[in-house]
DNA sequence: TTGAAAGCGCTAACAA
DNA sequence: TTGTTAGCGCTTTCAA
């Protein structure tokens, strides 16, 4: 009843119930070496009180399994969602916990990351800036989906697109696809992969730029797409692979046959491209890989036969093309 | 280089670079009162011991944001993965963090969730055994899609199935199926679900027995497809949306009309099911919900506004049928 | 700029 | 059966 809310511990059960705190210990794990009638009276006290034990008192006597943070842009995109499944299921094995984060979602997103570096043993972040992180000294640090151009601040997995592109280039203009365009999400997220997208799609053009649209996650795809057939596109490469699915939905509202009037193409791999119809051509990125190239690094920086920075710390693994039936 | 791997703490390197604790502390947190000297001969022996804080020893000090776990079958099942991307969206506006672990992957299932239940402030379990784990006294524990018979033991969120069950088979009914059969995963997790599902569609049959039969989640469905055709069934209800929409893949392999020839059920409402075509009729969980109704008994179970255990601790969220064109 | 002291909450080992 | 002692590793005062 003290002014301040001070945390209730296991001195407060003890007190209040009269014994010393290990044998509150005891009533509270379960132990053997305790009367059924104290474990009563010690249980009963720490419910009067609401007290709970504390993970970190505990945690620092008993040791623990490595965590593993992750922190992700938007845990609503079903690509996230996917990868984060993978990296808990890559940890598995290993017996790691892995504490996973949405930055999108959080009261101070800009913080997440940092403030998750500090309760964890390795901090893996996919899209969010994981540079001036106080504290990260000795900690191993993992950019996913980042550049070589990070590695001064920690480890990257580089998810490289340029050969996937290229080839899709080479599919499209086989089969004779000339008037291509970019479909980004609204919100701007993704600018640099659109715009990668729509340089390599010039082989179609002639050299001519590839126009890059926008369009929300879920609203007004009837309305662009009667807009870019009335233009004459004969080709959309949609930013990812669950917009290309809608799309597909609203193609097939609106008559329009796919790939016969105009080709789709998405981005990820998800296994929903696989399931509709027709079977969506995609630069697919198989999130398995990532996830297990993600946790290789860590484990080699954690037990330091890998730098926490620099060359070293560096993986590639490469988007593929996935021809199927809607180009 | 002492026999036994002792943990390097913030002692060993202050001897090292052979300064106090302190200094040490404020190198590898990036705290003013340090000479850039001193920060370099610090940093240098931590990098040479391979040195990392624990997380505890911190987490003592500085407190944290409460920490739930979250333990599920097997993230490699979608509705799962997008389960536990809600709960992690639900517990962002409170700052907290969210372990999420895969009982199936893991090296010790059984182990997983009593190991967890130690780490961290309350947990959540979806098909995991959460009784009989030690040491949970005065911690919140919710089964997820548990039965009111499991409040002895803690929180129930229950997902209520009956009466979108029964309005299932009046669609069906009026729909004029007949010859219902349920497909249950291989591998006997759902056993409980298909077995309802199964005795719920027996209004079409006039009240026989509807069969339930299994099939491997990836393989092997074209084959039961023209088997469960031959024998004239005319609905098929499948155990889950992602079986479902593999289920209608293979069909439009054979060249059968659905809902024409046969009518495709679905269980779980994910977003897939609404993409592919024809759109799939289903029994819908609304994800966010759950998420929403876990974490707000959670956090009454926190504040002591609601009991551990008991009717009082207990949620209710319903199924609801999704009529659509798959039917 | 650096160091010394105190204490975070808990459990394991030992003593009574 | 119960209590006492001794840390676990770290950061935050406060003092030099």
């Amino acid at each position: 009843m003290s002014g301040m809310s001070r945390r209730v511990t296991i001195i407060d059960v003890a007190e209040r119930a009269g014994v010393s705190r290990q044998t509150v210990s005891r009533a509270m794990n379960d132990l053997v070496g305790i009367s059924a009638e104290t474990r009563e009276r010690v249980l009963a006290a720490a419910t009067e009180l609401n007290y709970r034990p504390s993970r970190f008192g505990r945690g620092l006597v008993e040791q623990g399994p490595i965590t593993l943070g992750l922190v992700v842009e938007d845990l609503s995109n079903a690509y996230f969602a996917e990868l984060g499944a993978a990296v808990v299921r890559a940890c598995a094995p290993y017996g790691w916990n892995v504490v996973l984060a949405d930055a999108l979602h959080a009261p101070h997103p800009e913080r997440v990351a940092g403030d998750l570096a500090r309760r964890v043993d390795a901090l893996v972040g996919y899209g969010v800036l994981t540079a001036d992180i106080r504290g990260t000294g000795g900690m191993p640090v993992v950019q996913l989906d980042g550049r070589a151009a990070q590695l001064a601040e920690g480890g990257v997995i580089e998810l490289a697109r340029e050969t996937a592109m290229a080839e899709l280039a080479e599919h499209l203009v086989d089969a004779g696809a000339r008037r291509p365009v970019v479909l980004d999400l609204a919100g701007g997220r993704g600018r640099t992969r659109s715009l990668a997208l729509a340089a390599s799609l010039r082989p179609l053009t002639g050299g001519a730029d590839v126009p890059v649209r926008e369009v929300d996650a879920r609203e007004g795809h009837r309305e662009i797409l009667e807009q870019l057939l009335h233009e004459r596109f004969d080709t959309i490469v949609a930013f990812n692979d669950e917009l290309a699915v809608r799309l597909l939905r609203a193609l097939r509202g609106l008559g329009v046959d796919v790939p016969g009037r105009v080709r789709l193409v998405g981005v990820d791999g998800l296994e929903i491209a696989s399931l509709v119809t027709p079977e969506l051509t995609t630069l697919s990125i198989d999130i398995e890989t990532v996830a297990q190239q993600t946790v290789s690094l860590v484990v080699g920086m954690l037990d330091g036969s890998v730098p926490l920075s620099g060359a070293a710390a560096h993986r590639t693994v490469p988007y593929r093309l996935e021809v199927r039936a809607s180009s």
